[in-house]
DNA sequence: CCCCGACATCGATAATTGTCAATACGACGG
DNA sequence: CCGTCGTATTGACAATTATCGATGTCGGGG
């Protein structure tokens, strides 16, 4: 991995975006694309010192434990959530780059036709 | 479908998201979760008055014809982009509001350190 | 030392998805 | 009216994914 560099994006309208790019973002979006991963980033994103532990998130979910691991897993994967161990519980914490990376994207760069 | 309406949702930061709102932006997320869908959505938005025909769309990319049109559909059915046939070709053209839902979703609310 | 609680991983399964070749359809041009 | 061009749909297939139950692992408490 190691990929924490995170495509600058430019913004989806504007300029035609690269294939390289858009397989770069892609992955990005595709591990947010799912309610149950949303409401997480949400709901780490949102808690005290933007993280949260695995035993809390467990219970705002129907999904069982290993569901919810394993969404957990892909958003880490994808680089959007941090990990980290202390003692028995393990935290998650939002990496804002990663949220940045993605904001760019639907950030509108100029009002299009809107130089005369 | 007639959903016309998009999630004016609070951002992803800040407040957790409810499960509603979660389930209403993923598709759109989804939708966009794919780099042939990003670079077509970005490549129309970057066209002439925001559409552009298929035609053109077909020639740019190393996928067939029926894959592209696949993925049109998808971005039309989610309700990111309108689709308007005029004689024998069709344009599709972004939607904004579409877009700017998911735009709000990753717009950071709290402007900067507000509680020290 | 043994058990228990927190979390991850494994194996399985059903559902979804990206892709293509083939075909259908609708609008022109001759 | 027939052929052709632009686009959509269908059918099929491989690959990915969301989910669960069961099991593994690791740390702390008794």
């Amino acid at each position: 991995m190691s990929d924490t560099d995170f495509a600058c994006c430019t913004p989806l309208t504007g300029t035609s975006m690269s294939t390289d790019q858009a397989e770069q973002v892609a992955p990005l979006l595709k591990a947010l694309a799912d309610p149950v991963r949303l409401r997480l980033v949400s709901l780490i994103a949102s808690s005290e010192g933007g993280e949260a532990c695995v035993c809390d998130l467990n219970e705002a979910f129907d999904q069982t434990q290993a569901t919810i691991s394993h969404h957990l897993k892909v958003l880490h994967a994808a680089g959007l959530l941090d990990r980290e161990k202390r003692g028995v519980w393990v935290y998650y914490a939002v990496r804002p780059e990663a949220l940045s990376a993605v904001a760019t994207l639907f950030s509108t760069p100029a009002p299009a036709g809107a130089s005369a």
